[in-house]
DNA sequence: ATCTATAATGCACACGTGTGCATAGGAGAA
DNA sequence: TTCTCCTATGCACACGTGTGCATTATAGAT
């Protein structure tokens, strides 16, 4: 059994209102008492019950956090910065995985709302709307990250998706390529459809041409999907001669594929992913993507959560923030001019 | 302000603990009263607050996981393990990354005892021995996965690293090769030791010399750190034909590394990984691994911390659980017979 | 009809911490 | 010395839930 304020309290000879006064450093007490059950408190290996504190403060110090997979590499990252910044400031993390699955989702909310979090961040990209809405309801500050609703919440954190999404493909443009196709993944959300609308945007400013069959949607976005992807854009009369990826992943995946069946990446085609994931430049050749920046987005998720649950008691809170963090993009060999520039 | 049982006590018309009886099952409670309690309940949207329930029982219904990185994608699997039982028996996780850093691991245990956890797994190689036994001495069930010292506890599950490093070498032996090296990451402790016990074994039942610069141990498993690693191979006189690396991550980097330096793999030289994380399938040449079964891993962590934290009610604990669980070799493109055969 | 046994419910306290209020002790002023 | 005021501490209750015990209501036995 833990030992207890009331334990330091019998120690120290004073009523356990002292102690609890002392070790939180209230004025009320004097130095020199103040001093005294420190240590007496640090002799016992005293440490106090999240429990019984929470029950009286109604703060937890705990925050939760969602994610679809926690073995998505992208989203390890982003949990690392926010794990990162809960812990320097003494914030304890609930982390469960939803599988994009519904009755999850609802398991998940049932058990952060009973551990009573001070707030939630949604690292899901397609959090269901009706389970965000519930946890709106019961008065829980939620920052979501990179979420496919972002403005039907009140703190939001995203890439600019549009933006790199632009700039890939204008490198890929400024590479000589007129054929370029886009590969998504139609899970994702709002996340596909800015890169989507990035690249045709690109396109367009260009007076380049999308044909309907150049945009190729598939539910998903591991590798292995990828690799079947690939074979959509191969069976057209008309083949792209650069592929833009949702991500990595599937990048990857359509770099294996490609090269299984022989074709030559980057000199018979290029291939562009997204997020810059550690493996994207361990692939041969390594991935030409957009620096996505992912740690620093989880810190930015965790420090805006972070100030809106301190400030519940002190300053005022904004309304409504929604921050848009830009990222870089990565050349590196993927990419290259197109096979009928040679000539 | 979130809703108690005396407010479902008030609607109901009955004292609370009537209802705190009733939503609990109990058979003093006639099924009538029971039944228009638990529907009063449902009507309010009720949730128990964790916070009081733990103080009262002293079960929080949360345990702790401690891993060294959240972003390696070994881990990832088999936190996604763990999270997947527990969730399914409606216990919450609190997570928590070490960093190798020893303030940190300080710090986290004190969160996790302050949230009074009712076990911790550790999934940190490498989690210091000095905060492991003050955990112990807080009385808590804790379950280590690979940990470098797993007979320290009693409660361990670890994979069979000496059996797969004798597969992974003999598989090399019997492709022909004579001259194997290992490269060994010095950070992870038993990890890497069993790893090159079961290398030092098969070499040795073969007959096979294993030069002193034939191993090479490097602090870290970053792909990064393979590429400068493999440098020290290169170097020497007598190339080996073959190296073992001690995972993964340092294989892609090896990988890597030799393929910009204009050394063919596996013609030149074999490569082997281990672990089978996802991207080991996505290099080119694809690396031969062992498959050790991670997410099966974390599973059977989690299954055992389980009955860990029901059984000190219930049924008897076993006093000790030592669980080993085995992979399988993985034979794909980056392992071949050495060029020397070749003549 | 009276007594007994059982079923169903309420009362009151406990878990560990925080806090408003009352109180004791001491210092300073008259 | 006596009164006043401030400082330092203790008392008692509260947070939401669970549970031993007392209490009431009901049914069955005599």
């Amino acid at each position: 059994m833990p030992i207890t304020i009331k334990d330091i309290a019998k120690e120290a000879a004073v009523s356990h209102s002292t102690v609890s006064r002392a070790l939180r450093g209230s004025s009320l007490i004097s130095e020199k008492t103040t001093k005294h059950i420190q240590e007496t408190a640090m002799k016992l290996g005293y440490l106090p019950s999240a429990a019984a504190r929470s029950l009286k403060t109604n703060r937890s110090q705990a925050v939760g956090v969602i994610v679809s997979n926690i073995d998505d590499p992208y989203f390890s990252e982003i949990l690392q910065g926010i794990e990162e910044v809960a812990q320097r400031n003494n914030y304890s993390l609930f982390m469960a995985a939803s599988q994009r699955d519904h009755e999850r989702e609802v398991a998940i909310i049932q058990s952060m709302r009973q551990h009573r979090v001070d707030g939630v961040i949604i690292c899901s990209t397609a959090f269901s709307d009706e389970q965000s809405r519930r946890f709106s309801k019961y008065e829980v500050p939620i920052v979501v990250v990179n979420n496919q609703a972002a403005e039907d919440y009140r703190y939001s954190i995203y890439h600019d998706d549009v933006d790199g999404s632009c700039q890939l493909t204008r490198h890929l443009i400024e590479l000589g390529h007129r054929k370029i196709a886009y590969l998504g993944n139609s899970n994702s959300g709002r996340t596909t459809l800015d890169r989507l609308a990035g690249f045709r945007q690109e396109m367009q400013s260009a007076g380049l041409p999308v044909p309907d069959n150049y945009v190729h949607e598939i539910p998903g976005s591991e590798p292995e999907q990828g690799m079947h992807a690939v074979d959509h854009f191969l069976a057209l009369p008309d083949h792209p001669t650069a592929l833009v990826c949702f991500n990595d992943m599937l990048a990857i995946g359509v770099l294996k594929s490609l090269q299984s069946q022989g074709v030559c990446v980057p000199d018979d085609i290029s291939i562009a992913g997204f997020d810059n994931i550690v493996f994207s430049n361990y692939t041969n050749p390594p991935l030409t993507t957009f620096d996505q920046p992912k740690r620093f987005i989880g810190q930015k998720a965790a420090e805006l959560m972070l100030s809106l649950v301190d400030s519940t008691s002190k300053t005022s809170v904004p309304e409504q923030k929604i921050q848009v963090l830009k990222g870089k993009l990565l050349v590196r060999k993927s990419t290259a001019p197109p096979p009928s520039n040679i000539l």
